[in-house]
DNA sequence: ATAAATACCGAAACCGGTTTCGAAATGATA
DNA sequence: TATCATTTCGAAACCGGTTTCGGTATTTAT
């Protein structure tokens, strides 16, 4: 297990010092025939073939990717480029994302390059350094902006690429995302059903459209069950634990407290937790919070977040799926595929203390 | 800042589709002059140069990196293969390390290209694979164990890399690390100062060699301070919360219960402290608990967690350093550096609620 | 047995760059 | 002005593969 293939009359070979013109030279055949021999070209003689194919696997020989890429004209590597990451790494989703993005590459024989995003400079730069310099034949994009200047940039060059994430283009490009109105609609639901009717709101920059559907989907709820809409209610966040820290103040000092308050996000249900602590609220008694990531370390804080939570596994495997068949056939009309989320009750959620109000039976 | 740098009289041009024969011919060159006119070549007249110059950011040549890199015979890309994620991703090291990582590479011209690790197969195939089809110059290597198949395979191959983490072969490879035996011995230091006599210990599994110094810090401050090694708080785990929950039972089951924990890392202090909660013991009044890695989650919990911190970014700034000049020159000396973590006080730790002893003078 | 079709492989161009070598043009020296 | 040294560039090989094209050798059909 520990040792390379060759046979012990073999003497030790160094792996990849073998080239396809060594194997020629040794078979007494030109390296084109060698070529079409491993690669399965049917003017090839099964005799032949099979002698190819055994000094190969005998000598070691492995193609040097680079000559492959470059006389076939593709590079086989799509590029990831990390968003700027301003020390809020609370989110996993990152390393749980290039993971999954790159074993699903690696099925299709593709690699993964992942850049990061130098903040002094503009936020297409990398983009369009990888684009010039040919190092990559796509982009999967994540956490993108309601107007993307990675997208913008993209679609012009027409270069292929999937987002993780809605932007104001989405009918231009294919891309996957998670409904997250619907969340937190089902969230927003939930916490009506308990009994709350005045429920706080900490939501993401307005830059992310995501954080955006998020809100709508819980104003949507709130009209639905008949629930007034109260604007201070409604705080903005940043998407981070010390925004959240913020919003949660803004909310429970107000004079009437939301029993219950929706996060953009876990790290900001984490700052509002941590907030709600201090100004000694009680959680779930006096406050219900959740949130959304689904974050494994959400389950073993006191009491552990209910969240909404949805499988990274599977958002890498559908993105390359979509960016394989872009690839495949540039032309193809755009598809998109909306995944959903699911409510994981961990406990940071019950009914209100006081049910102050007892009309939900109906709108009507 | 929007539109690539074409004049306005100059006709749309795509990235990236102009090829060093276009330039050539359009200055009534051949590739080569133009070749060693971009690369600064003494023997090009300072005027062609400027003419190829000129002609080259007015057409907009970049130049294709696979070409070039297969006439130099180089890569310049560097492998990081990530270690298979058993759904344990509560740490964010990962992220923020390919992160750093990434950056530092870019600064020397050199790419990132990271690829998971399928937990069916062995753990040097990827390593294997990348080297044999030549698709990268060196290797990022973290997360060692003491004997490591990565670094047995790689010091086998001559193959260049960095680990961040010690192994049994440290002296023939370069390396970065974190002091964990100093840090341990310091987190220790601290709870003895408090008063705590009575210290367990969670470890993270035997075959991470980190984990193990840490143990090793632990105990030589124990020893020091001339406190008993007790065997039974002592207790193994494997660096997720789930380990650091049934560790945590034995220990604060037993008749006599330390009245502190140091955990090998911060997934498992969460682990420490959720048990803790359900056996009704208060941190940090009757039990204090302390982790490493500096998590950000730890500062928005309750209590939020004292922990041993380090920067990653520095971590990916230096590996990259050494790996570079390894590359540089494969036969200079193996170098290594340890660089310190710190005791970050959050709050997870405090006096033990009852001091039974009180002889901390001296050993002597 | 001869012509036509087929199987099989060699030769060479190509991908897009880099680098070595030598020749022509230029300038310096005598 | 003739000679030698320099500067400057073209020609060509090379990196390690892939792919097209055409020419034998072998079958198949007539």
């Amino acid at each position: 297990m520990n040792d390379v293939k060759a046979g012990p009359e073999e003497e030790w070979v160094k792996s990849g010092e073998v080239r396809i013109s060594d194997l020629a030279a040794e078979l007494g055949l030109t390296k084109g025939t060698v070529s079409r021999a491993l690669n399965g070209y049917e003017d090839i003689s099964k005799k032949t073939r099979k002698r190819v194919m055994e000094a190969a696997t005998k000598r070691g020989y492995v193609p040097t990717t680079q000559a492959r890429r470059l006389a076939m004209g593709l590079t086989e590597t799509i590029g990831l480029v990390l968003p700027p990451m301003p020390s809020q790494p609370v989110n996993t989703f990152v390393s749980e994302f290039i993971n999954s993005v790159s074993a699903a590459l690696h099925l299709h024989g593709y690699d993964l390059l992942v850049h990061s995003a130098n903040s002094e400079e503009s936020e297409v730069e990398p983009y369009r350094r990888l684009v010039q310099s040919r190092k990559v034949d796509g982009f999967i994009i994540f956490r993108t902006n309601e107007k993307d200047p990675r997208v913008n940039y993209l679609l012009n060059e027409g270069f292929p690429f999937v987002t993780h994430g809605r932007t104001a283009r989405m009918a231009e490009h294919d891309w996957f995302d998670i409904d997250g109105e619907k969340a937190f609609r089902d969230a927003t639901s939930h916490l009506i059903k308990l009994g709350h009717q005045r429920i706080g709101f900490v939501g993401g920059g307005r830059e992310f459209f995501s954080a955006q559907l998020r809100l709508k989907g819980f104003r949507a709820m709130l009209e639905e069950s008949c629930l007034e809409k109260v604007p201070s209610l409604e705080q903005p966040g940043d998407l981070t634990g010390q925004g959240g820290e913020i919003a949660a103040q803004n909310l429970l000092k107000q004079t009437r407290p939301p029993t219950a308050i929706l996060c953009a996000n876990d790290a900001t249900a984490l700052g509002v937790m941590k907030a709600a602590r201090e100004l000694g609220f009680n959680i779930p008694e006096e406050l219900s919070v959740i949130g959304y990531d689904g974050i494994a370390l959400g389950a073993y804080i006191d009491p552990p977040l209910t969240t909404l939570t949805f499988s990274i596994e599977e958002s890498g495997k559908e993105m390359v799926n979509l960016l394989m068949r872009r690839l495949k056939n540039p032309d193809l009309p755009v598809i998109s595929k909306l995944a959903s989320a699911i409510l994981k009750l961990r406990g940071s959620e019950g009914p209100p203390s006081s049910i102050q109000n007892k009309n939900m039976e109906n709108c009507l």
